[in-house]
DNA sequence: CGGTCTCTTGACGGAGTTCAAAGCTAGTGG
DNA sequence: CCACTAGCTTTGAACTCCGTCAAGAGACCG
């Protein structure tokens, strides 16, 4: 499947920003010009550790995803991005300073990003963003608290009855691999975990 | 030790403020106008489930906790807040909507605390808190990012060591119990680990 | 094809839980 | 100010959940 980015539209990011917040024609016409479209392939890096975060990055289609990498080799993910979703490292983004975080690619992927100063231009620009932003932030704290919660209260078969319930859409496209490392179990364990469910009902 | 109202001081949220970014003399007049000091005693509910959450609260003396309570009746416990910390729940106090959390006094506790309308009232009328409010929730979901990737990736031993090692004051003046259900394990448990600790060096 | 990645399964080991009991501390009411 | 109760901490023993290590069987891609 080819694509390149003379076909990249704005339009979902567009939409996803009216859904929030209506935008006139101005405030369109700068998010037009302040977001970039941007291709990564599967494997590729969008922000490696040690790095200073550049952009605040929406996925449009394919699935992006960020994570640590312990002093065993094992990797432990914090976030999935498929489409409609936003992904960055929040802390390094806005005070410049060396990420602990890797965000890459998981399947071929075309995102819309804005760098630093375009952001902050476009909230002297147009103040509504600040507020745009500011919930975009609350929902995804939102989001944590309860996996956090979730996490220090569920087993791992809940946990992942939970994942497979909120997000059929990902856990179909995901290899297990990837959900275990989502949950914090082992690959193995999951395999398990899977198994005992088909025999239960 | 008695405490009312009428010592309540402005001063420390005036202070916190000034650190992230410097007030003139009309904004600290409204932060002094729109904040309110309140008490709180030992073991009162400052939100519970089901209800609204309608404030924002600075703690100035004291520490508070939000917390869910399970089907087995364990407790989990999703943050502290002592002396210059903020606690609420974002989700329903931004949405107006039922929520998950309790949040209550572990001591007797005064903090500062202001509601919806003149938060947003503030916004208004100094745009600067827009930011100011912008970067609180930043640092605490970036907090918050750091204890679930340690959740899911430490074991019990390391996350505790973590804790008392960031927050050593907290450590010292909290029951295990508590802080057994802040990390996800049983007091039982904390016991041994603390028990094996003073053992090793 | 050949190699890498994914998923599964088994046996074993270890981290953390549950239940119960006891001593200790601290708040509370009379 | 004392007595009493409720909550906190510790310890033991049995048990469960989950991790580790190892091996094999697909599945996919170059």
């Amino acid at each position: 499947m080819k694509e390149d980015l003379t076909q990249a539209s704005i339009e979902p990011l567009l939409d996803y920003f009216n859904k929030l917040i209506l935008l006139n024609k101005e405030e369109k016409q700068l998010v037009t010009e302040r977001f970039q479209p941007r291709l990564y392939r599967r494997r590729q890096y969008v922000l490696q550790e040690g790095d200073i975060c550049k952009h605040f990055n929406f996925v449009v289609r394919g699935c992006l995803r960020s994570y640590i990498t312990d002093e065993k080799g094992n990797t432990h993910i914090l976030q999935f991005a498929a489409e409609n979703w936003w992904i960055t490292d929040i802390g390094s983004f806005y005070k410049t300073k060396a990420s602990k975080l890797n965000i890459d690619a998981l399947e071929d992927t075309m995102v819309l990003q804005i760098s630093y100063d375009n952001l902050t231009g476009l909230y002297d620009q147009a103040p509504k963003f600040n507020q745009i932003f500011r919930v975009l932030i609350e929902n995804s704290h939102v989001a944590l608290q309860n996996r956090l919660l979730q996490n220090i209260s569920s087993s791992a078969e809940e946990r992942y009855l939970s994942f497979i319930q909120a997000h059929p859409h990902l856990s179909n496209r995901l290899p297990q691999t990837q959900i275990a490392a989502f949950l914090g179990i082992t690959p193995e364990f999951l395999s398990r975990v899977r198994n005992n469910q088909t025999k239960k009902p």
